[in-house]
DNA sequence: GACTAAACGAGACGGTACGTCCGGTCTTCTG
DNA sequence: CAGAAGACCGGACGTACCGTCTCGTTTAGTC
């Protein structure tokens, strides 16, 4: 979102007053808070303002609305995400990884990611966004950990990475949007494993 | 929604006015087609009404708001919804069912699915409604061909019914949410087989 | 409202059910207690309807609204209305006459009175029926005191009867609509004292 | 209604865009223009927003409903009002006064104040914006010609001022409200000299 | 004793205005 | 000149009441 907008050449410093960092990182911090409390929904423009000690001008200045600065906010939680727990063991690796997404949707920020997922069916920006900025490299993750097992010769050559990444997480996000099973250790082992031994006797 | 309040005891009308099967269904079918043309967020209760002929009165007196009428309607564009295709082949059977799920969610019908869950993030009754009207039926016609499958003795008995439904529609649902793959015979197919066969080499 | 219109030829019963007396007189009365607990415009067509146990197509049937039922509710209230105190003396006649008026515009009933008067600068057929229902009669009944004093030497008789009946009436009435000043006794008599002596030394 | 909001110590301008003297007007005005087209009941908040160019939110958030709006409106078109004929002669002076108002109820803006004083009945706010923005002013100008015409020996001194007022203002009011007599200049002359000379004999 | 005609209770309906809320833009003054 | 304060327009929301309607039921007089 105004991600890129930060950047400039440093060497020439606008005239004018800079930015100030102090009433942007008040505003996202602001805008996690309310994420929990309220929802992405309920939570309102005004509210970050009242919150943050912004006004609402400075907020429309630097966001496009307010499912911009949650996504700024929401992304900024996620400081160390995704780690790629390299084991030697494909599914070991598997394993570990969609636990931690398991734990991830299931735990107070799931929510918020699903409501910021169910936007985005409205908003193609909200859906750029959280493509590039979480979807990418959540699957590049699993790519790497998809790449290293068929190079050990632990998983099949002949299916294309995407699919194999979409058999992993597509159950786990299945489970959290429609919300008919449970999202605990136990189910990602399960996925995990019924993913990797396959339906077929 | 309100679609078991109309069961009643013919035999004994209730006294007044009956409820006008007109109305409903104009109601219905103008949000029908205002889903299509412009979405379930843009669609307004006012424009409900003007379309139907019915009034917003008329409307709340039956639907707790937009959300409510839109799910009645997306519902009973799906009359002869979720075949049960038994070709003798578990493989098979899957095969023809993804790819008829494919297609639905790459139609004009897709996108309004895919807000509708969208909403359900926000609002449990959707959430509900949308779970008992659309995820239970292809769930349990999946479940069918999977329970087929293990007594033939194509499928793997020890692998829990609903993980197996989850691979299969998880990956399909996944690319509607997200938007990073495509969602046509192939993309059906590939999914397919990786389920069937298994990561593992 | 609708009481010339009971006025029938009783030879010749019409065919078919005949009016429910039970029914209108629940109406009525329903009508009067709501006046008095919610005030004229708060209170509902619905709401004599439940009290009642009339339906709204009944009351509809037989007044043209609220209103109508409202006055006919009033007027029911004011049974024996303006009496004529003849006491031989034009002073204590409008006096005694008086002290009743500003006794009932300062009970419950003046302030339903005044709404009805207040509603009444909205709808003609409202003004209509109240000056024929009350304002009429009493200026009547004032007429009558007027005449008699003339008659018997006490009033001027180069005053028309009309300007000398606002003179009683008007004070009192505007006190009554603008609320600036008391409608006691004494306030009765101190008006009925300055019209009768007049404000010129 | 929101007339004494608006004194404030000038000197120290308060945060924030300052409220809109060009919405403000246009909404007075629309408003105006409104009453006298449609009335007091039939215009609608929303004509006013329409025809001013104000939105409904800014409409509510300065005034309470459109009878607050109607209030501001009505008062701002009697902007010299109530003048007081200072011409050596009691009785002339009430005739001149009187003849004012009868022009004034009789004029197109007499419908709109009866409209007024008919809402006053159903809302106590409207009343006592109507008490302390009309009737007051015009008690204080009768109250100055009583007081000359007592000072100067024409008028009696043990009749209350009170009582005289209404002896004036009481029967043109129970015209225009009743609508049972005229409004015209001979009226008020009628009023006057039976008010003066009085009823007795 | 059926038949007819009207009145009735119940309650759904279209219409219209209401007052509220939020989004996104603007205009002022302050640091 | 960035930013806080906050007023502004637009427009959807859900509610309330009005007066009309459509049912099935009840209560008379008529045949």
């Amino acid at each position: 979102m105004s991600l890129d907008d930060v950047t400039e050449n440093p060497g020439r410093p606008r005239a004018g007053r800079p930015r100030s960092e102090q009433s942007r990182s008040a505003v996202v911090r602001a805008t996690s808070e309310l994420l929990h409390e309220f929802g992405l929904r309920a939570m309102t423009t005004e509210q970050i303002a009242a919150r943050s000690g912004a006004s609402k001008a400075t907020i429309y200045k630097w966001w496009p609305n307010k499912y911009g600065v949650a996504i700024d906010a929401f992304l900024s939680e996620l400081q160390a995400d995704s780690p790629d727990p390299d084991t030697g063991s494909a599914r070991t690796d598997f394993t570990v990884w969609l636990r931690g997404l398991c734990r991830f949707y299931s735990g107070p920020s799931g929510r918020v990611f699903a409501q910021l997922f169910g936007e985005a069916q409205f908003d193609p920006e909200i859906a750029t966004a959280l493509r590039d900025g979480l979807v990418r490299s959540r699957r590049a993750a699993l790519e790497s950990i998809w790449e290293r097992g068929v190079a050990r010769g632990e998983l099949r050559g002949d299916i294309a990475a995407g699919v194999a990444i979409d058999l992993i997480i597509g159950p786990a996000l299945y489970r959290l949007m429609a919300g008919h099973g449970e999202l605990d250790d136990d189910a990602a082992d399960a996925i995990v494993d019924a993913a990797l031994r396959g339906l077929s006797r």
